[in-house]
DNA sequence: GCAAAAGTGTTCTCGGTACACCCATGC
DNA sequence: GCATGGGTGTACCGAGAACACTTTTGC
């Protein structure tokens, strides 16, 4: 491996941890690697940085070549630099996470070296290569801290949803459940969301109203921050 | 610069935003460069990191060359990668603060391309070289998030202190007047002070009351979180 | 005695929490 | 008609916020 005593030759990376919500229960999209160390294991998705490329544009070009998704919130996390963490040379990364809406989602297998892409659950999730699970675990927790201070849904639900819905999805992201009547009080509070004055159909069971999210009020909510203590 | 397409090539330094308080006001700590570019100018302290060595090791060095001061709290705020962030070439830095208390502490100049090092107040400083402004005011953010979830103040403050200082310290970081009757009804509630039984001598007007932190209950607190909206 | 900062309680309001029953639909 | 999840209101409690006067010291 190419180092020296040259402070100018530590490799730089970013790596993904993309989170998204089907079946009531968070998943988190990995790769599988086809080359060494690790051939074959399922890892977070990442990218060595461009010399001449942006963190953040590099962030988005992992998630946009495996998802085709771009203009998605992406916020870096934390810098991973353990001297050994990588065991083929120093390699420096830095973690973003993103939340994105699964439903209807191609993926793609975006580079060469990569065998295989698949969302799993995260609580399936006990190991990963490299620090990764680390690197996940870290994520996870500032998703939970966000979501007490940040409206989150719009990103991970379908375009209409029902509370019960929404509901499941906090319940997945604060691993605990919600009182019913209070999350419905306090969610309505916030207004961020629009009634469609619509039902499901074709349920076994008194149809649900479909909300969606109100973009404009979703992004003022956004900015000045909520107070989700439930 | 040595720079090529190789990506085993981008260079990689930390930069410490060291914040102390004293006069009733924030300070951080910052150093007159002794090179171009911005020769002469006041900038954060940083340095690169050294090929086998960790991230915070490298930010604990720099800290304790210029203080003496080991053993510290820092916390990794977020890394800085634009492509033209440095003007001589590639250079991606991880950010990280730190809390220390002032008072009789002697700064040394760590390093000779430092020209001077000094305590400036927080709320005169405009401009820095590079994106250090961006930098310390990330920071600043992050601090003024931190105080609401964790207890503050051993750090900074002198070992016995009133609560009055205390309270300046507060105001100081969330830059807002505090009413002193919730302030200290909330401060005693959380329980990490001990009341020494000691009052202040020589102050021309009624003596408060000194306390310390009791370091177990302080550290209890930081590790459970606390609520301080106030 | 006066200037300066310390110290001290009560009331009100609002948001969080706990909790149980009827409703609409598909089969 | 029954199983399934949808939808609704009230009472209690505790924390935050507003607010003014007396006390102790040095000079």
């Amino acid at each position: 491996m190419p180092f020296s005593n040259d402070y100018f030759k530590s490799a730089l990376s970013v790596d993904n941890v993309i989170f998204g919500f089907d079946d009531d229960l968070l998943k988190v999209l990995l790769i599988k690697r086809g080359k060494e160390p690790f051939n074959l294991e399922w890892a977070l998705p990442g990218a060595m940085v461009h010399p001449s490329e942006d963190l953040e544009i590099a962030a988005k070009r992992i998630l946009s070549d495996l998802t085709g998704i771009s203009d998605v919130y992406l916020e870096q996390v934390k810098t991973f630099g353990k001297v050994d963490r990588y065991p083929e040379g120093r390699v420096v990364t830095v973690a973003y996470y993103s939340l994105i809406n699964i439903i209807g989602r191609r993926l793609s297998i975006g580079a060469a070296n990569i065998k295989g892409i698949d969302w799993k659950y995260v609580r399936d999730i006990d190991t990963l290569p490299f620090d990764h699970l680390e690197i996940m675990q870290t994520c996870l927790r500032r998703l939970k801290r966000r979501v007490r201070t940040q409206p989150v849904g719009f990103e991970l639900l379908p375009k209409k949803f029902t509370l019960t819905q929404l509901q499941k999805l906090y319940e997945a992201i604060l691993d605990k459940d919600l009182d019913k009547r209070n999350f419905r009080k306090k969610i309505l509070s916030l207004k961020v969301l629009e009634d469609l004055n619509e039902i499901e159909k074709k349920v076994s069971h008194r149809p649900a109203r479909l909300y969606a999210f109100d973009h404009k009020k979703y992004e003022d909510a956004k900015a000045r921050g909520i107070n989700f203590e439930i």
